[in-house]
RNA sequence: GGAGUCGUGGUGUAGUGGUUAACAUGCUACCCUGUCAAGGUAGAGAUCGCGGGUUCGAUCCCCGUCGGCUCCGCCA
């Protein structure tokens, strides 16, 4: 090794000691005749200090160093004259003097700083990746990384769960997301494509008999970015037999807490995880992953609103579509011009999401006020009081009343609810919140095919006590399916599988797919449950997103060392990329010239 | 596929229909023996993303284009 210490391992105890340290020139601090070098590595950051009049011939040479030079010392670590410790530094007691100096390495002056935290043109980051990953918060992101994804990784194989490794190239499904495609030089015209996830292939080993299998698996979907979402990103996939679904929600949520208890300084808010049914979820936020940092709400007030006097309300009721009521503590109290300020922010949201008006209450501050905002008059003391009742209002709330088609409404909930958290600091950085979602319906509604579509995938079992509404009542199937929301994002998703044949021919009828196309897209699988399935199910969890709530980052890309630009472009290595005539000859392949938008 | 937004010395920002294009930092040189976002002095560094148009004149206004980002569609 060409280093006896890790920069940022060295304390009072090693003065005196001699030692070799390696690393990039973080910081110059050249005062004449003595020079400080702050020597940098993954593990932290050493002051040396070089001094003129003892060493002439090292300070000549430390004269041309320059920040990110990669340079080794020899030197004597001494603690800090009086008065000149850096309590900022980990090893801000000591300092190395150094005794001998080899530049292993010159370097250009970066395109940006790597010791400072600024903010970059993302284009400019994404081209000098391993610079941008040289700064102290990439480090530390990635670094977080390997420690969730090796605590992961002993957790379950303490658990007698093997990682079992799965193809890259595999077969195209017609389900889901839009897939890669890789072209076969020994069979043209056909295709190998990549991975959306593993899941066939981890219900296969459940058939061949591993019974607990997992995969820090890549997965792969063509489709268009967001800063939760990358073309390529990571798995934990996980595949069970023999288990119902507490078992995997146990597994999994005592997985989750250990890692925010051991790798991270955040603070679980639902411990244990809270537990929500889809339906409940819709109705009290709006959405199927909602953020329970915070405690908004919405409140069906449908029967109460439907005889008050406000023609919307009562319009709107008759046709069967829901009034929804949410308490905004606080805000009520605002003068009436910034009250009206407020609710024409609120609305502009709302009518953006696709409703058509936002009502409001300002509840006084004080016993006995006044309630302000337009439609008030439209209640009757009476009616007042049971509205009130029924949200459980406090003094200077404002109440925000939707009301539309029930899936505007939830929209506007989950819309609106996202904005105020945000605009009134609702929740605290340092927490997190799991929240499973479970009872999902097995099915929507595809009116565009006039069929039935999975909301999971189509192993997804049903509630046993459902299977006879497959036949009368499909809407009203659950699926033994689940979902794990964290702080407003999806972070797993999983199911109990469908092991009885007879159910599972129901459901390939129920979406649509008649024996034949069945044998045609899912034959390997068909076949494979007739040998001797055990029950079984499993749950896939996306790491990058985990990693990237944990490490308290607002985007992806900040927790994966290599990501790609929203147009799915490798900015540093500049890929895509054209190829040789030569390679697509091989591949069978003929370019179609994009047509011209004239 | 669509909408929005950004693009000005290396970096981060300011700015305006006519400017010597400003500030900070970085960079270069010199001074400096206790700095740690060191300090001081001097200096270099910008076809204002690219193309076209309007105009006497465009970094600024318009159109297009390229690239980044955010969002909708999409993501079983």
């Amino acid at each position: 090794m060409l280093k006896t210490h890790a920069c940022g391992e060295l304390r009072a105890e090693h003065a005196t000691q001699e030692v070799v340290l390696a690393g990039w020139v973080h910081r110059r601090r050249d005062q004449g005749g003595l020079i400080f070098i702050d020597l940098r590595d993954r593990m932290g950051i050493t002051q040396l200090v070089i001094n003129e009049e003892t060493h002439p011939e090292i300070h000549a040479a430390a004269k041309d160093i320059r920040n990110e030079w990669v340079i080794q010392v020899k030197g004597r670590v001494r603690l800090r004259p009086e008065g000149m410790i850096n309590p900022n530094l980990p090893t801000g007691d000591v300092e190395v003097e150094v005794l001998g100096l080899s530049i292993l390495n010159r370097a250009k002056t970066p395109p940006f700083y790597i010791n400072k935290e600024e903010s970059l043109d993302e284009s400019l980051r994404l081209r000098y990746r391993y610079l941008d990953l040289r700064r102290e918060r990439m480090q530390r992101n990635i670094i977080l990384r390997h420690e969730i994804v090796r605590h992961i990784r002993n957790y379950l194989s303490e658990r007698r769960f093997i990682e079992i490794e799965t193809p890259i190239l595999f077969k195209t499904t017609p389900e889901g997301a839009r897939d890669y495609l890789v072209p076969s030089r020994v069979h043209p015209g056909k295709f190998y494509a990549l991975p959306q996830s593993p899941q066939q292939l981890k219900q296969l080993l459940m058939v061949a008999g591993f019974e607990r299998y997992f995969q820090i698996a890549r997965c792969f979907r063509d489709e268009d970015q967001r800063g939760d979402r990358q073309p390529e990103f990571t798995q934990l996939d996980m595949e069970m037999s023999f288990v119902e679904r507490e078992d995997i929600l146990d597994l999994v949520e005592g997985m989750f807490t250990s890692i925010v208890d051991e790798l991270t300084d955040l603070e679980l808010v639902t411990r244990p995880f809270k537990r929500l049914s889809y339906q409940e979820a819709m109705e009290l936020y709006g959405s199927d992953k909602p953020d329970l940092r915070y405690d908004l709400h919405a409140v069906d007030v449908s029967d109460i609103a439907g005889r008050s006097g406000f023609s919307i309300f009562t319009a709107n009721v008759e046709a069967g579509k829901p009034v929804k009521a949410m308490r905004v503590p606080n805000l009520g109290a605002e003068s009436s011009s910034q009250l009206k300020k407020i609710h024409q922010e609120l609305e502009g949201l709302a009518k953006s999401t696709g409703a058509k008006g936002l009502a409001y209450m300002a509840i006084p501050t004080e016993e006995g006020g006044e309630v302000r905002g337009p439609i008030g008059k439209f209640f009757s003391p009476e009616l007042q009081v049971e509205l009130f009742e029924r949200l459980n209002v406090q003094p200077s709330d404002l109440l925000l009343f939707v009301s539309d088609e029930r899936q505007i409404t939830y929209e506007v909930i989950d819309t609106l609810r996202r904005h105020l958290a945000t605009k009134l600091n609702l929740y605290d950085d340092k927490t997190v919140a799991f929240v499973w979602i479970i009872d999902f319906p097995l099915f929507e509604w595809n009116a565009d095919e006039n069929r039935w579509d999975p909301s999971h995938h189509l192993f997804t079992s049903p509630y046993p006590e459902d299977i006879p509404l497959l036949d009368t009542d499909p809407a009203a199937a659950r699926g033994l399916q689940y979902d794990l929301a964290c702080n407003g994002f999806e972070v797993a998703g999983g199911s109990i599988r469908i092991h009885q044949r007879e159910v599972q021919e129901k459901i390939f009828e129920l979406i649509g797919l008649d024996v034949e196309d069945a044998r045609q897209k899912f034959g390997h699988m068909l076949e494979a449950f007739e040998y001797g399935t055990p029950p079984h199910g499993g749950i896939a969890a996306g790491i990058d997103r985990l990693v990237m709530l944990l490490a308290g980052e607002p985007n992806i890309r900040e927790v994966i060392a290599f990501p790609k630009s929203q147009q799915a472009a490798d900015l540093m290595a500049g890929a895509p990329s054209e190829v040789f005539p030569e390679q697509l000859r091989e591949l069978h392949i003929n370019i179609v010239p994009v047509e011209d938008k004239n």
